[in-house]
Parts: C-alpha cells; structure tokens; sequence
RNA sequence: CGGGGUGUGGCGCAGUUGGCUAGCGCGCCGCGUUUGGGACGCGGAGGUCGAAGGUUCAAGUCCUUUCACCCCGACCA
C-alpha cells in the first residue's frame, strides 16, 4: 500500500476524551474511529490488524477441527424464553429492538440457543457428533459503562467456539483439545509467556471450574494469583482455601497480579441441550444428552490488548505477525534514482508476498520516521541518496536502535522469516 | 445506575467580574526556500462555542432542561 494512497493520518495529538493508552495509539496512528462509547470502527491498518489476529485464532480451531459458521446477529425471542434468558432480570446488558409487527428481538450478545437450535436440525444419532462449531462475529451488549478503549466495548467482534460431545470423557477430550490450541494462539500473537490459564468460576450451570486465559498486564482487571513453575494461576474471586486444595495449589507459591482476560472456556454441560430439546441417539437407539462447551476469545480486545502491551514511547510495536505491513518503506528526497529504486523494490517486495507500507509522500524524513514508529511496522527500509551512494539498503528494526546496512536479499530473508 | 469531570474550526487548547469582528498551536490549501528524526517564510480557507429554552441593551461566559464523552464505583469477553 502507498501511502500516499492511505485516506489515513496520523495525528500529533492523543483525543482528549480518550484516556486507555490503546485507544490513544490507535486513534493517534488512525487505526481505528471511535464511533460512540465503547463502539469503534477499524480504519485501513486497524482492520489488517483485526484480521490478522481473527485468521490467526482461524486456523488453530481449524486445526482442531472447528467448523466455521456466521450466526445471525438479530436473534428472536422465542428461542431465549426457552432457556429462560429472555428476561431483562436475567440478562440485563442486551440490546432489543422490535419488528414492524411489534414482536421482540434481540441483538446478540451470544450464541448458545441459536447455534444448537441450527445443530438441531441435523443431530440425531450418536454417528453425528462430535462437534467443533465456531464463528467470528460481532457481539453487542449493552454495557452501563464502556472502557478502556478496545478492552471493553459495547460491540465487539469476538471468537465463539461450542463443543458438543456425547459422554462427559468425549467433552473432557474436547475441551482440553480447545485448552491446548487456545495456549498455540497466545503463543503466535507473542503473549504466550505473560499468558496464565487461570481457574475461575464455572458459572450457574456447573459446580466445576472455568478456565480463563488471563495476560499480565497493568491495566488489567481481574486479580489472579499465579503459580509461575507450573503456569497455572487462580482467579481472586474463586481464591479460598478449599478451592486451593482442591485445584493443588499452594499459597506460598503463588503471586499475585493484574491481567486481562483475553480468552475463556467453560463447560455448558447439558444445560442448552436439554433446555431445547436436542439429544442423540446412541448405538442402542436410547436417547442421550448431548455435553456442551462453550469457548470464547476476543478478536477485537486483543487488538487493544496487544497494541497496548508492547507499545513504547514512540507508538505502536506490533508482533510481525499481526502487524499491518512487514515492511515500512521510507523513500527519502525527490532524486529520481531514488523514486525509481525505490518503486523497484516496492514492487520486489510486493512480488515476494511481503505487505509493505510504501511511504511515497512529499514529506520529510523526519516525519516519515516518526510515522513508521508510530504504526509500529516490524521492519523500517529506507532508500535515499546515502542507500544510493553505499549501493545497499538501511534496514531498522522497529525495536531496535541501530540501523544495519543490507542488501535486498538480506532483507527479503530477514523479512520474510519474521 | 450513584459520585466526579469535560463539551469552543479536522485534532489539542485559551477565552478574566457577561461587552466590540471568538483567539492560539497543529493539521489543511497556494507560492517560495528546504530535505536523514515531526522545517521555515508569506498569503489563505475553515467555527450557528454540544443542543433546546430563558435572563439581559448585550451570552462562549449567567439560569433551566437535555444530549454526548471521560474517570471512580457497581455490572460484564
């Protein structure tokens, strides 16, 4: 992409109605548009970057042998009395609107009943299940308050995976199955090291636990207390002797910290299943219930998350992985042998499959330096009258200091292995 | 929803006890000089001061209502 061809600045100020340095960053470096409270639209670098993660966390439930569908978001009424959430006393952060004819929807906030109404379709036998069924989409909840920018939102786009297995082992299964591809996504986003399973409250529906993933951090929300040899930690508000004794954790080795919750699972046990009336039938035609589990993570708040946890104070830092471009590529000056290698390579790059930002703008490198750094791309190129004159290319990474001389096969081969 | 705060060109802000044509910086447009860490000069464009109502000779400024946004709390991925 050409930046010249960008419809996005960046800004030298941070809004001054923004105050979660996440937001500030990705308003500042024009990555996102704050639409209302808690409602932000994602601009032509935020939205590689919203993708980036959403492919990421993509292929690990595929690898697991999750199916992707796209629920609706407008839900119907009578789908909810039937577990009985419909109620505003029972679930009172939902957006409802109405049809012409006057009857009720919802917007949803979840998925549970409309995606086990669709299984119920064509689960019948014991020769239909298991089933891995997710989705990525917007979910909306009516939050009193909205807050730390991406963090917590009142429409978000988030990753909800179900499980439905026929005994408690087969879900068991299931379920660690998810665990273990939810540690390889931290792991590719570059938070598997600050990234803890953390035991929390299973809800209503259960006397087991939940299993959050909670990411040390300062801004973070929840208290946990972990145990860092065995990369376990607690949440505070399961954190009691007995459940200690329970799980095998000792008090001594814990420690606490702040983190942001950026993923959780949880057992449904047959709660959806039976509420709409979706069993199977086993090797002996008997009708059996169907365990579900239900696993979520937030695409747009690991955006915040991210942009937030490895931002310094020039801006951005994003894991190359997820940034919006590998390479941001400053062509310093209007000499035209400069403009002509510069254009080269773009298109070299370009041609090798490697995103670049192409800073092609009559600006000076001060400003384009500033910039790069503010985005946060990986690796910094420049082309100039020095590159010209020393016959090779200066590269930079974004988090170092020092720039290195290289040739374009050196930097095709560093590029492209990050 | 309780408590606190803020709304003034695209962004960040100033605007005194009500008083003339509402300012400043950044950004934007034009011309020129510049060109390795957000340049400089000259000339421009752009604002019903969140909205509605009221007080007054006169309202960005005072009063009432209302909306939005931020922070703390309660609630939540």
């Amino acid at each position: 992409m050409r930046l010249s061809h960008l419809f996005t600045k960046t800004s030298k100020t941070v809004p001054g109605d923004e105050t979660a340095r996440n937001a500030q960053l990705l308003i500042q470096s024009g990555f996102i548009h704050k639409e209302m409270a808690g409602v932000y639209a994602y601009l032509p670098l935020g939205k590689r970057v919203l993708d980036n993660i959403a492919q990421i966390v993509r292929e690990e439930m595929n690898a697991i042998g999750g199916l992707e569908v796209q629920m609706t978001a407008l839900q119907p009424q009578e789908l909810f009395e039937k577990t009985d959430r419909w109620d505003d006393k029972k679930v009172d952060n939902w957006f409802k609107t109405r049809l012409k004819n006057d009857s009720e929807l919802g917007l949803g906030f979840t998925h549970e009943e409309p995606i086990v109404d669709a299984l119920k379709d064509f689960v019948n036998s014991y020769k239909d299940l298991p089933i891995f069924i997710y989705q990525i989409q917007s979910k909306f909840r009516n939050e009193l308050r909205a807050k730390s920018g991406l963090l917590r939102g009142r429409e978000f786009l988030m990753k909800d995976m179900y499980s439905l297995a026929r005994t408690q082992a087969e879900h068991d299964e299931l379920y660690e199955k998810a665990a273990a591809a939810y540690v390889r996504v931290y792991e590719r986003l570059g938070l598997g090291d600050s990234t803890y399973r953390t035991y929390a409250d299973g809800g209503v529906f259960t006397e087991k636990f939940s299993d959050e993933y909670q990411t040390i951090s300062p801004i973070g929300e929840d208290t946990i207390y972990v145990d860092e040899t065995k990369r376990i930690a607690i949440n505070k508000e399961i954190y009691t002797d007995e459940n200690l004794a329970k799980l095998g954790l000792k008090k001594e080795e814990l420690v606490e910290k702040t983190g942001v919750e950026v993923g959780n699972i949880f057992p449904l046990e047959t709660k959806y299943t039976d509420a709409l009336d979706v069993y199977y039938a086993d090797e002996n035609g008997q009708q059996q219930q169907i365990i579900m589990g239900c696993y979520g993570i937030g695409i747009s708040r690991l955006v915040g998350m991210i942009a937030e946890h490895f931002a310094d104070d020039k801006g951005l830092v994003w894991p190359a992985n997820i940034a919006p471009a590998q390479v941001y590529l400053a062509r310093l000056g209007d000499n035209e042998a400069v403009i002509k290698q510069a254009d080269e390579l773009y298109d070299r790059l370009t041609g090798e499959g490697v995103e670049v930002l192409y800073d092609d703008r009559d600006v000076r490198p001060g400003e384009k330096f500033a910039d790069a750094d503010l985005m946060g791309i990986p690796w910094r190129v420049v082309v100039s009258d020095k590159t010209q004159a020393s016959n090779s290319l200066e590269l930079k990474a974004r988090i170092e200091t020092e720039a290195r001389q290289v040739s374009v096969e050196e930097l095709l081969s560093l590029v492209k292995r990050s």
